[in-house]
DNA sequence: ATATTAGTTGACTAAAATACTCGGGTATTA
DNA sequence: TAATACCCGAGTATTTTAGTCAACTAATAT
């Protein structure tokens, strides 16, 4: 399993775009502001975002991205594996030859816990975490913090 | 959070000692061959396994590694501890400093990930892992496949 | 005593993955 | 037609992993 930089960037960019999403589309340079991810690096997530469904792109002046589906249906999940995270902890990506074409003695503890993770991740939506009160407070400072730095 | 080769060969290894402690100690080179794990690798493993006191050395020849405690009272969270892995999935090891300095937008959702994986990970001992039916399965063949190449 | 076994340690290295950057595109709108 | 913003592929520095190697020490059997 890997969960790193690119998967937590893409589940934060991808609740910055629910937070913000009201008429018009939200355009990468205000979430990379925002959440200070570089804007080359968020459009290369993106890209995967948007290959995968998850999010639609309006080009051009005003453009921008929004999110395909309701905030809902969205689940945390769906997101890391849009970016090729993979939450399997399995050396043999659960294909089960991982000691010499055989199963090895812990493959499945690790086919358990992937099993448990997975759950974890596909039981959260994004609507979920946009309801929570501490993420609510961090996009209001976020907000703020940069009309601060704009004066 | 990263579970890679180490922290599951330092797991597969705890078993296998725990599977074949009898009276005398069990040597890197049997748990070598049964696991088809590098001699090399798996002494820099039990280096840490024993600073951090789950596993005893006996030196010389007949000498090995055995258990320190009951594997009742060893979990897996514990080995995949003392190998330096980490189970935290966050970008700032639980800190909170994760967007300069303060909390990043994802954080909570994935110190409640952390938290799932290591209750997990520290519900599961060494002796369940024993008891398993498919263990005690795959170790049988481990042996067998070994005693066939010795003819 | 001495040879052998087996753990102890630290340095070193190849390969892979990550976390980016850069540069030039194309579509859309004002 | 200029500006905006997405699109895409190539490249790269850094880090981590996975593993090797060599020299050493302790214990035991002969």
């Amino acid at each position: 399993m890997r969960l790193t930089t690119r998967g937590r960037y893409a589940v934060t960019a991808m609740l910055d775009l629910a937070l913000h999403a009201q008429d018009k589309p939200v355009s990468l340079a205000e979430i990379s502001e925002r959440q200070t991810i570089s804007l080359s690096y968020l459009e290369q997530l993106f890209s995967r975002l948007r290959q995968s469904g998850l999010v639609a792109s309006v080009r051009g002046p005003g453009g921008g991205y929004r999110l395909v589906e309701s905030s809902t249906n969205i689940w945390v999940a769906d997101i890391i594996d849009a970016v090729n995270e993979s939450v399997d902890t399995t050396n043999c990506q659960g294909r089960g030859d991982c000691q010499g074409g055989s199963i090895c003695l812990t493959h499945h503890l690790w086919d358990d816990l992937s099993q448990q993770i997975h759950n974890f991740l596909s039981s959260i939506s994004l609507a979920d975490l946009v309801a929570k009160r501490n993420v609510q407070d961090i996009a209001h400072r976020q907000v703020t913090q940069l009309l601060t730095l704009d004066e």
